[in-house]
Parts: C-alpha cells; structure tokens; sequence
DNA sequence: CGCTAATCGAGACGGTACGTCTTGTCTTTTG
DNA sequence: CAAAAGACAAGACGTACCGTCTCGATTAGCG
C-alpha cells in the first residue's frame, strides 16, 4: 500500500521543481489561474506526484512562503522596539511589494474558502503574531510599551494598517508608510501630547 | 441580438430573488460553493438572467452588500469623534459576526483574483474609507485629531486592526474589541503620556 | 436538474460528429486507443456532452454500428435459403474486411470487460441472431434444411466459422469463404452422402 | 545493466506466485479489472518483477493457459473421428464453463488490441488448429471425412460454433451442445438424406 | 568463505485517460 | 420578446494504472 508514502524516498529535485514551478506560475499569471495541472507540466513532474506529498496548491504555496519566512522575516532584539518593529515591517512591506506579495495573496485568499488550507494559512500566520507578540512582550517589560496594552490586539495595531492598505485598497505605498504607521500608534492619534509625529528619533 | 438589454422590461421580481438566493447561498454554503447555477436554481430563474444583467456572482453580491451598507453603515457627526467612529465600526464589526460577514468575506476574496470584480468591490471600500476621511477631517479641524495624521492611513490605524483579527486570523473578538483598539490608537502605545489606556470613559 | 437529460433539445449536429469522430478514430488507431477525450477533441465537442448522451465509448460505437446493419445487413427472402443466407453472410465477411470489421471487433472486445456495454452487445447481436432464425425457420417449413435441427445451433454452425475465423484467427479470407462453408455444412462433413461439394448450383 | 536477466536466477516461488495471482485474480474480477498492480501486490512481489519476465499482464496469462491446455487439451486417436472430436470439444467446452474460461477470454480480448500479446495468443490457438488439422487429415485418409474438404475451414465449422455460443452469446449451454453440433455438421443441415440428426448413438 | 553481482520486494516517478464538475454562451420553448 | 430551462464547448479537478526507475536487503555462485 502507499497510503502513507514514505519520505525518505522523495525525490528532493521533484519538490524544488514543483516549489519552483508554483510561485513561478502564481507570480506570472496570478494564484487563481495557477492550476496543478500546469505546476505538474511546467515542474516537468506527475500530477500525482504533486497530490502525494501535498493536499492542495495551497499547501505547496505555503510551503514556499515558509521558506521564505524562515529566512527573511524574523524580529531582532536591539533594545529599542520601535526600531524593531519598523525593520521588520518594513521587510514585510517590500516583500508585498514584489511578486511574492502575489503568492502571498493568493493564500490568503485560499483560506477564505478551502477549509483545509485555511487551517494552515492560519497557522502560518499565528506563527508571525507570536514572534511579534514575544518581542513585543519584552519592550513591555523593559517599560517601552503600555503595561495594560493586549498583545494580541496591539499585534493588529501594527500589521492591520499594512494589510488594510496592502490587502483590501490596493494602494500603492511609500517607502517610509510603517515609519509613519508606527510613529502614530505610538504616540497616538490625540493632539499635543507627545510633540511631533516622530519624535522618536 | 440583445447586447444591451432594455432594463425597463427587466423583471423586478427576479431581481429580487436572485440577490436574496445568492446572499442566502453565500451565508448557508460559502462563497466558493456558491455557484450560479446554484443561484440560478434557488431563485427560480434561468442562468442566462443572471448573466443578462450582472457579469459575475461577484456583482451580484454586491448589489446585495450596497444596500446593507446603505441602510446600516454611516458616520453620525456628535462633535465627539472618537464616540462616533466606535458606534460605526462597532456597527461593522457586529456585521462581521453576522451571516452577512461570509457575503463580505467572499467579496474580498472575489477582488483578489477577479479584475472585474476588483474594481468593484475596491470602489465599495473606497467609498467607506471616504466616509471615514471626512469625519477624520472635520476631527482634525476641531483640533480632536493631531494636524499632522495622514488621514488615509489614519482610516488604515483604524480599520487595519478589525479587518486583520476578523478577516485573516478569524479569531473571535469581544464586544468592547473596537473600544479598545481606539483607546490605544488615540491615546498611543507609549506608556506614562495619556494616563490609563481607557480614559475618555 | 438535469439528471435526465431532455432528448428533445439534443444537438443533432453534435451526435452526428460523435459517432463519426469516434468511428474514424477507430478505424485509424484501434478501439483501445481510441480514447473519449479524443473523440471529443475531434468532434469538437466538449467531454461532457459524450457522457451526456451514451454511457461509454462502446455505446457510442455500438449506435454508429446500429446504423451500419440497419442499412446492409438484412436477410432476403428468394426462396432458396442457401442462396439467401450466403448472400447476407458474404455481406458481413466484406464488411468485416473493411474498417468497419474494426469497430465491431472493438465492440467485441468490450463486451468482455464491460458489464454495461457487454448487454448492449450481446442484444445487437440477438437481434442478428434472431433475424437469420427466423429465414431459417421458413426454411425448415418449406422442408429446405432438416426439421430437427436446433435453430440457435444453426446459426452458430454458420456464423461460428466466419468469426472464428475473421475474429480469432485473423486469417485472410477467400472471397467464396461462406459459399464453401455453407456448402459443407448443409452437405455434411461425411463423405459420399450428397455428392460434390457444390452441388446447389 | 540488466537487459537481458539472468534465468538461471530466477525465483521460481516469484513465478507460481505470479501465475497464481494473475489466474485468480482475472476469475475472480475479470482480465479487464486485473491490474499487474494488483497482481504484484497479491503474490507478494515487486511489479518489476513481474515485467522483468514477461512483457505484459497477458503473456503471464497466456503462459497460465498454455500449463492448462498442456495437461488436458490433446486429441486422442481411437479410429472414430466423430467421437475423438467429441471427447476433445467437449473438454473445450466444459473448460470455458470453469473459471478458466474467464480466464482464455481475456486473453482473446487483449489479442484484439495489444498487437504483441496478439502473436502469442493467435500462436497459441494456432498450436490448437494444428493438432486439430492433424487429426482430421488421419480421417480425411481413412475415408471417415469427405476429401475435398478444407481442413482449416473444417476446424472453423467445428470450433467456430463453440466460440459463437459462448465468446460472443455467453449462452449457457447444455451439456451435449457439441454431440449435436457434431452430429449436424457430419450428416448437413439439408434434410432426408442421412436418416435422424443422431444417427450414430 | 567472503565478494560481488543480480534478483528481489517495495514503491516513487513522469505520464495518460478517466468520469465529474463548473463556467459562461447559445438555443429552444413558454407565457 | 423576455424569461425559464438547460444543452453546449471548454477545460480543471482528483484518481487509477501504466511501465520505468531507484532503492536497500537478500541470495547466489566465483574467486
């Protein structure tokens, strides 16, 4: 039986050429038309090969996008979490930018109606929330950050707005929007009491 | 050949049933499982009056949503702004928890891979980020809101947040949800400078 | 619903380009090879409306053959049975020469390996079966053939040896192939009894 | 490489297993349902395995087959052409009555359409004919069958109405079916001359 | 009596066709 | 003449096998 392929005999080339031909295909032409026949044709792999290891074209996107999580996307420690924050969003905000914002869209997308996927996506997800809620758990007790703020929610605080403009508008963006982002939810959207709009400096 | 059709003889009763069909679908089913054929079954109608008169289930659902959004979703102007954005996105967001939500959600994920439907359904958002702006406006001038906030992204501070929990981490959310994102977005994530996080009350 | 498609509405242009598509296909690369996803590329013609109409290729081919034995294959009635029985079984020998011998040895293929098709093949071919018994039961009233003889065995002891022949054998056939068989077998295989061979001339 | 395996190390345990698999596996779901996937997996085997030894699923067959017929399908030489047709015909036809006949049915079908598997099965009925031919050309000598008759045809007359009734009517027949065939064939269908349809009892 | 070569069970691989499903257009019939 | 009904062409879906291929793990001789 192979109900349950074995995976120490897969073949590594097929997985990089179907990671490969998946992105490729959902920057060029966009995730809904990105078929698995075609990621099979163009990976030069077997359909079935695609169905073996993965669930669905959400789940070999996803796959793709973690890598590309693991290895840009993480928070640093440098003492100062506005600066933090500002890297690593700003790092989201470029990556949104490029054709890997359309993958990343696509997902999105997928969760709102494969029930298998969204379960993953969400996962996905609550992967980056927690990495910025840890990080942000520490400016609270270094005394950065309100005692009384909800992580969760302040975690909502600061990507909402990216994924609002990003997402939902569609708009374009400058270069320095999550500067901007991050300078007015620190200081808050009230008048007068903090000085300027950057004041952080 | 009919390439215009004459929406005077156009059949108010179909109408009717179509957009009731296709939002019930959509709150039973999904946006996904929702086909036009499903649609067209429901309401007693032929699929050829669907696409007469709208280019896609997209459109369709968007009538639908237009006139939700009419009849329950306008800015009050109480001299308090920060009251008045909670009672309307308070309102949005007991709509999020509603059927109706799954309408939305399926709209928003229409705007993602269908050109068409983007269109529209970014014009139906930009119309609410409009509405908000010329609140957010006359806050600014009765000096309520700092002079110097974009009010585009100020729209995103503010709406960022409920799309980002209810729309993407699905998470449930407590009533006061809105509440609370406004204190913190009004008054800053800084701790010390406002007092408590929820002092307006 | 349409689970019981509406004959009335059906495309007669599309069936005639069906049975075609698929008769030539047979003919030109096999019965096995002969896929329904190319008959309804040839067709032009989605996949669907095949499986819309005829349970299998083996139905569509068996109509296309209906249509065949309709038009050629039909027992007169001179009053000499040998004469009569040879010129229908020189039709089919022919036949069986031609392309066409490939579609219905297809045909008999099928039968085999599907259930389905397997009735439908077999009722064809009673119906070839019951319509030589009944010439042959003239006969034995008109005291032509011996009133003993078993009519379903009959027609197997003059069938029998054509398709055991074309069939099995897949041997070249002289064209007085049935002349010589209906000649040994209403003389007998015994020696002596009715002088020559052929004797009916 | 190893194109050309080795015989000399041969699992003769794979090969009954293979046979075996192969045999009950077509009677007990039939030569069209009977995978060489699933073969493998029944006798416990690898597929290469199997199509290291032989080219298809129907040369495995064959060989099955040809054991049988090695066994139990000879001609015997008693003097009596009649009743030595009789003893070998009638162990043909309580053959096809058994599983195995399922299994030779496959067989022909595959012939049909695998132009390898063809040659081998046409070879094998060939082997068949032969011995047939042989036996009746000892009667044609002896003056127990008529000296003009053409013995391939005469195997056609005698075999032929065997395969119609139950290769392609699948007519359930009676036990004395080829006693009468025999006898009609023998004495002719034309009435009078030779006295009863069964004379020789 | 260990070395080495080939067969073995197992099953992943690139493919092809299956029969089903949905889309948006086209056609026929009914009111 | 619009609307209902639904047949149509197109093509992706996920599954089943095909015949080839690559793995260790035996299992033979041959040296």
């Amino acid at each position: 039986m192979s109900r349950q392929p074995d995976p120490s005999r897969r073949s590594e080339q097929s997985r990089q050429a179907i990671l490969a031909a998946a992105a490729d295909l959902c920057m060029e032409i966009g995730y809904a038309a990105t078929t698995v026949e075609a990621i099979a044709a163009r990976a030069g792999v077997g359909k079935q090969t695609i169905y073996r290891w993965w669930p669905s074209k959400a789940a070999v996107l996803l796959e793709y996008m973690r890598r590309i999580r693991d290895a840009r996307l993480g928070f640093a420690d440098t003492g100062d979490v506005r600066a933090d924050l500002l890297a690593q969003t700003t790092a989201v905000q470029t990556l949104f930018g490029t054709n890997l914002g359309a993958v990343w869209r696509g997902l999105l997308i997928a969760a709102q109606s494969d029930d298998v996927a969204a379960g993953d996506v969400r996962a996905f997800l609550e992967v980056a929330v927690t990495e910025a809620k840890a990080r942000l758990a520490k400016a609270q007790q270094a005394g950065e950050l309100r005692a009384d703020a909800d992580l969760d929610m302040t975690v909502e605080i600061i990507f909402g707005p990216l994924y609002h403009a990003w997402l939902l508008r569609a708009r374009p963006l400058p270069e320095a929007y999550m500067k901007d982002v991050l300078d007015l939810v620190f200081d808050g959207l009230k008048p007068g009491e903090g000085g300027t709009a950057a004041p952080q400096g």
